[in-house]
Order: C-alpha cells, then structure tokens, then sequence
DNA sequence: GCATAGAGTCC
DNA sequence: CGGACTCTATG
C-alpha cells in the first residue's frame, strides 16, 4: 500500500516486524462437561476441534511474526464469556500448568512458537460463588479485554465459555510489552441440555404408510420441549412432524405423528432421514432412518395388475 | 402439594 | 466419563 512498487513484500515484513499471537487449533465446542471442584480434580481434557477418533489433536496458539526479536513469551490463557465485552469468566482452568483457574506457560519461540495446551479441563463454580470468583480474577489482574468487571452480572452464560490467550512478549533487552488478547470459538458445556449434543436414540417405528399419521415413539438424549423439532428429510423435501409439548416425556423421549411425504403416489418405499432440530441454534443430532410404504388405495390391485400387465406384455422398454 | 427441569453431588 | 441421584427453584 501507500503506493509502493511492491506492497506484497512490505506487506509481509511488516507483519513480521509485529509478533502475533494466532489460534491454530480451536478447542472441540462440544462434548466436554464442565465440572464442579467437588467432582475431583481430574476435569478431563479440551480437545481440538480437528479431533477425531483416530487421531486427538489439542488446542494449540503460535506466535507468527519476526521471533527474533522475542526473547520469551508468558501466555496466559483464562475463560472469558461468549459475549462481547468479552468479560472474564466466573468458570476456571484446571489441569496442567494451571493455578488459581488460570494457565500460564513461559515459552522461548525460538526453540518452539508453538505451543498446544494438554490436559486442560473446565471447573464450574456454583451459582452462589460467582461473585467471588470474578472478584479473585480481579485480585489476580485478569480482565483481558478491560471490561471493568461491571457489577451486576447475574446475566452471565454459565453453560459456555471462551478461551482467551494473553502473550507477554520480553524482547531481547528485556522489555516487554503485550499482543492483542485472542479468543477462541466458544465452548458449551455438555451437561447443559439447552446446548447439548442432540442425539436420537431409537424408534419403536421404522416404517409407516406415505401418508403420515404414523404414532412413533422416539428415544434422545435430553432435550428442551420447548425448543426442538423433528423433521423428516429427502433430499430438497422436508416434513415436520406432528407434537404439543406434553408429548415431550420427561426430557428424554417424544411421542409424535410422522409427517405426510411429499408424494403420496410413490410406488415403492422411500427411505427419509429424521432428526432431531433445535429452534434456538438449529442444531441437529444425526438422522435415522425411517421408510415411507406407498399408500394403498387400490384394495383390489386393478393398478398392480395393469401395471405388472404393462411390464410383461408392455411397449418392450421394460425388460424383466 | 405436585410436576418439571436445572443445579449440584456422588459414584 | 457418564448415569443417576438429591436438592432447589419455579410455576
């Protein structure tokens, strides 16, 4: 920019003239219970987000830029709340490198800008023990984004929270200075049903006409009733099914009417995929499959026969 | 008092 | 780690 011959070069030095702390795993957002301190101290593990079954990844940062002029970095990673002003959390870190639910490592980027975080879990604090949380975070000095801890939070999240990395960077003569604080994608807690994973556990009926009307018993995991749907699916089409809030049992089942299929002419069985959908989020929980039998209003199969007549002794596109 | 669901505990 | 229990808040 500022009409140099070759904005891309100087582009680049001065991004590396400026170290800058990047998130380069997120933590996974779901799965993860947050627990109380009177659960034991072994709060589990954040995860990263690429994390798969085969192979766990970590939440890790780095310090990009020129590291050269970085003798160490101190990052300090605390739990701010979803929202902007990203305000620090009641909630804290526990697990390795942690203290007073604050992680802190000391890193020398010339040997590694990387560093992923192990063995971090969450600690929720009780309701009741909110304030003097946020009142330890002020004694301790966190307040990352200098939201002034502003008094009347009774309006806190308490279900999902933030990572947020500070660095402190020591340059060579030893002065220091600090990055933009960042902040990771948010984190729910699992326990927590109104942002939970929706899962469907299993229905007592697999099968039903194309018409609809179908009583089907579904089996999940827990799930708001004021807050989730079911939907049918097939490719472009989708049906809703049919229930009052009172057919929502406790949390963990749904009595419903399967819905009509888009054609109620269909020949033969269609397979659809139900799932369970949450109004406030649009989460949805992986389908099952259900199966649409064509409607039969034909008791005394004049249309079968014709049809099978016209397959046999048909215009001969049709080859048994 | 009853029912429901969220919060907190226990194993 | 996750199920199930108790306690508490709400209506």
């Amino acid at each position: 920019m500022r009409g140099r011959q070759d904005p891309g070069t100087e582009q680049l030095e001065s991004l590396l003239d400026k170290p800058e702390l990047v998130i380069t795993e997120q933590p996974k957002q779901r799965g993860m219970r947050f627990r109380y301190e009177c659960e034991g101290r072994s709060a589990g593990s954040i995860l990263g987000a690429s994390t798969t079954e085969q192979n766990k990844t970590l939440p890790a940062i780095e310090l990009r830029g020129n590291v050269q002029q970085v003798k160490k970095m101190k990052v300090t990673v605390s739990l701010v709340t979803k929202d902007i002003p990203y305000r620090p959390h009641p909630h804290g870190l526990v697990g390795k490198d942690c203290f007073d639910g604050v992680c802190v490592v000391t890193i020398n980027p010339r040997t590694s800008r990387k560093h992923s975080f192990s063995n971090l879990g969450i600690q929720c604090v009780r309701r009741k023990e909110i304030d003097p949380a946020l009142e330890k975070r002020r004694s301790q000095g966190i307040d990352p984004f200098h939201s002034g801890h502003s008094k009347s939070i009774e309006d806190i999240e308490m279900n999902v929270v933030r990572l947020c990395f500070q660095c402190e960077v020591e340059k060579p003569d030893g002065e220091k200075y600090s990055l933009s604080p960042v902040v990771s994608e948010p984190i729910y807690d699992k326990k927590a049903t109104t942002t939970s994973e929706l899962k469907i556990s299993r229905l007592n009926v697999v099968r039903g006409p194309c018409t609809g009307k179908t009583e089907i018993y579904l089996l999940c995991d827990k799930v708001q009733k004021d807050d989730i749907e079911i939907i049918f699916t097939h490719g472009e089409w989708m049906g809703k099914a049919e229930f009052a809030q009172t057919d929502v049992h406790r949390q963990i089942a749904v009595v419903f009417k399967s819905p009509p299929f888009r054609d109620l002419d269909i020949q033969e069985e269609v397979d659809v995929q139900v799932q369970l959908r949450r109004l406030s989020d649009h989460m949805e929980s992986e389908p099952v499959t259900f199966t649409y039998l064509p409607h039969n209003p034909d008791p005394y199969e004049v249309n079968r026969k014709r049809k099978i007549a016209k397959d046999v002794f048909g215009d001969g596109n049709r080859v048994a």
